[in-house]
Order: C-alpha cells, then sequence, then structure tokens
DNA sequence: TAGTGGTCTAGACCACTGA
DNA sequence: CAGTGGTCTAGACCACTAG
C-alpha cells in the first residue's frame, strides 16, 4: 500500500478509497494485520480523516475491517457461518444449541410482541434472555417470549429470576408438540444493552431474527435474536458452513 | 416535534437525537410524510449539520426513512415481507417466483464461485441476471451461476445474451432433480451497478443471500441475490406476512 | 501518559430534483 | 431556477486502551 496519490475520478473520494483499500487488504495484509492509524492513512491518501474514515465505516459493514477505540484498526477474519433455521422443527433449547441462558422475567412485553402472541398488551410472558457464542466471541442476543399458556406445568414463580429459572421455561416448553418455526431477517441496529452484550458501539449493524414457535395452532413463544452483522453469515437450512467469501459480500464491480 | 433543546445527557449527541426522532416519527407522522430539511432540522436541535445526519443516517438503516437527493427526507412505510428459503425445494425460475431473468452470459465467474461450484477458475459458467420487483419496487438483484454441465440440453450458444436465453437456461435447469437448497445471509454494500439497479446509492446496505442448489450430490447452481436492506425483511419458511415491527429492529431499550 | 478511534463543529461546494 | 440531500474539509475535543 504505497503513499497512493487518489487519481481525480468521477466517483466519491470515499468510495474510490473503499476499492483501494479492499485491493491492498487483499494483497498486502493478513487476518489479524493492524493498519496505519486513521490520521496517517488520511494523510498518505491526501483526505481529511472525516473521508478515510467514510471508507473505513464501508469495508467495516462488509467484515473486512475490525475497529476498537483506543487500539485500532485490524483484518478482520472471513465471517464465521451460524446456522439458524437448522430446517428441522426444534424449540429452543434442544440439545444442539449454542446458547447460553441468561435470566428470566415476567413482564409484559412490547406492543407488537404482545400482538404477535396474541396476547393482551399488559399480559405479562416470560421473557427468557440468552445469548449465543461462537468461538469464544459473542455472535448474538436473544430475547424469547413465551406467554404462559405455552408453559402451564411450569412451577410458581418462587424461584429467582436468574439462569435456572430461564431453563426452567425451555425445559417446560419443550414438553409441548412443536409444530412449524418461521423466521424473518432484517437490518436494524443494536440498542445500548444488545451493543453492551455484543461488545459493540450503540448503533452497530446487528441481523435481526424473528423466529414464530407455532404449536397447536397458535403462536406459542416467539424470539427476537439480534446477531453482529460484520462478524456472522446467517446459514438456512441443513449445512453449516459454505465459504462463499470475497469477493461475497460487496457484490459485483465496485 | 417541537424545537426542542438536547438535554446534556452521557451519551453521544447523534444516538440521543436518533431516539428523540425516532419517538417523533412514532407519534407525530405518518407514512410518505416529509420531514423538515436537514439544515433546519440541525438548526432546530441546537448541532451540526454532520450531527444530525448521524441520526437519520441511523433512522434509514433501520427502515424508518428514507432520503432521495433533491427531494427531501420521508417516513419510510413498514419493510415489505420477501420470502426468501420458501422450504420446499424448488429451482430457481418456478413459476410462484417473482424474478424477471434480464440476460444471461457465458463468462468465468468470481474465483469463490468457482470454487463453490468446483469448476475451474477460468471455465466459463452460464451466469443469468435477474431482477425481483414487488409493489412496484425493485427489491432485489441477483446473480445465477450455472456451470453447463448442470444444463446439458442446452441448444448451442448461436442465442442472444438477452432475456431469451436467460429463460433457456433457466428452464432447463428445472429437468435435473433439486436435492437440496442451502441459503446464508449476510450484510453488505451494494456495488456501482447494484445499486443503480436497486435504486440506490454506492454503499448502500445490502443484505447478500447466497443460496447453493445441490442435484446428484453436487453445486448444480448457486445464486447470489442482493436484497435492499432498508425496505425489505426477509421470511425463511412457509409463511410470508408476520407483522412484527416497531419497536423491532432497533432492539430494545435504547 | 501517549496513542487510538469516536464524536462534533462550521463551514464549503456538488449533484440532483422538480417547479 | 431554488432547494434538497451528498460529499468533503480542517480543525477540536473526548473516551478508551495499553504500556
Amino acid at each position: 500500500m504505497g503513499t497512493t496519490q487518489l487519481e481525480s475520478v468521477p466517483e466519491p473520494k470515499y468510495w474510490h478509497l473503499r476499492t483501494v483499500l479492499s485491493e491492498a487488504l487483499d494483497s498486502e495484509f493478513s487476518v489479524g494485520e493492524i493498519l496505519p492509524n486513521e490520521r496517517d492513512l488520511a494523510a498518505r491518501f491526501g483526505v481529511a480523516r472525516a473521508t478515510l474514515r467514510q471508507a473505513l465505516e464501508q469495508l467495516e459493514l462488509e467484515g473486512r475491517l475490525q475497529r476498537r477505540r483506543g487500539v485500532g484498526t485490524t483484518v478482520a477474519p472471513p465471517r464465521v457461518g451460524v446456522a439458524v433455521g437448522s430446517g428441522q422443527q426444534v424449540w429452543p433449547g434442544a440439545d444442539d444449541e449454542a446458547w447460553e441462558a441468561a435470566g428470566c422475567d415476567l413482564a409484559a412485553p412490547p406492543a407488537a410482541v404482545a400482538d404477535a402472541l396474541g396476547t393482551g398488551r399488559d399480559e405479562p410472558v416470560h421473557t427468557v434472555r440468552r445469548s449465543r457464542v461462537t468461538h469464544g466471541q459473542p455472535v448474538a442476543a436473544e430475547l424469547l417470549y413465551v406467554p404462559p399458556a405455552s408453559v402451564p406445568g411450569l412451577p410458581a414463580i418462587d424461584a429467582p429470576a436468574g439462569p435456572a429459572r430461564a431453563r426452567a421455561v425451555l425445559r417446560e416448553l419443550q414438553r409441548g408438540a412443536l409444530e412449524r418455526r418461521e423466521n424473518a431477517v432484517e437490518l436494524g441496529s443494536a440498542g445500548t444493552d444488545d451493543a453492551k452484550e455484543l461488545d459493540r458501539l450503540p448503533g452497530a449493524p446487528v441481523l435481526v431474527v424473528t423466529t414464530r414457535y407455532l404449536a397447536e395452532g397458535r403462536t406459542a413463544a416467539l424470539s427476537v435474536a439480534t446477531y453482529r452483522a460484520d462478524t456472522c453469515r446467517l446459514t438456512f437450512g441443513d449445512q453449516g458452513d459454505v465459504e462463499i467469501h470475497h469477493d461475497g459480500p460487496e457484490t459485483r464491480a465496485s
């Protein structure tokens, strides 16, 4: 990555810069390597720091870079494939899952969740918090909403609101017969607490996976899971790890 | 949305602003309504325009706003649910699909695609371009890579590289027996030409859906589809349109 | 404490839209 | 044409990390 000057082009500087840096990453850097700091890079390309940052933001969005305050900018490893809709119809908490239960409250859910569950807006539901870790990295935070009607055999609420109670809810949920599972994926941004759990800043891009668990014709549970968009590739269907990568996420000719 | 002053808080201004604006959108604006311009909004909140823009960017990422140069910023409609993995095992081009074939080339694919297909790096494959339109809006652009071996009955290459040839490839592909389909979703940014097709600017966030079509133990075809992340919610599984929304994509307490 | 990325400012000019 | 969002600059200060 020499002291390249930006030739004059009709496209935005930050976009051209993104392309130049992207190619430099492919050819001159290896995973984990640390880049020059933003002020140096900006000077080297003859642009303002803000412009350089705009290019870095793109590359971070594409999972090519990782930036940490106080540390620096490093070359990110390829995204990790995370199985989401295993195709099989399983309740959350089945053995093969990589989730760790963190806690459980009994509280009124957001209005949209209550509507999807078909419960009243102020009706309390069990709210299980779980987190998912892969390769030692936190990749997802989940809120699982379970109406009391879906776990009729659950012991009274004298248990503490910790992991033990969460597991009890999951265990009880699995006694029912699951009919179907519906997944949806959309882009979102991490709220303050999700960001903390995922070790990111607020507003970081996340893939929001909403899963409806259907049993006996009703929505028996609803899960809203937020995955780190920078590090994750969500896989649906049977297998997990196909490596379709670079040039993958930045699509076609740039 | 009064001439609100930002109270001093320990969180970034742009983040607080995002929250304030988000609430204003919920309570004081309706879909399609046009917001005051950025300079006015910035003045109204007593921040620099760049800071205001940072907040707007967040909201656009979350699908709440739509910004168009020369026009203004409008309140976006709820994201449209787009069925992606219909659960059934179907070849691309089945009747129920909403894709329109645009053209077809015979050329060497990107290296990563060639590897996934198991073809040689310089071996040409049929490359079908398709676009998907919903509610009159372009939502996705796709490149479908089909090795010649998967369409043995295809007439010689004398046909023009237009839609007709694309349809011929799809038709021929469907003669084989499809065994399985694997989907993966990740965040990406639109390249120059994808952006054009999706009516966005380069770098716009997209959801990249990679699908492997497996037949006779081989990867018979590979599809890379880029969906507009701002307007789409991808649904996997049987049904299409569950309305889990607001507060959906910006997750939990902000 | 030195160095990093994150936030913020107050300007300027450009590209595009629609009247 | 006037008005919009998009790009870009050259600064400043803050929050965080690690030696």
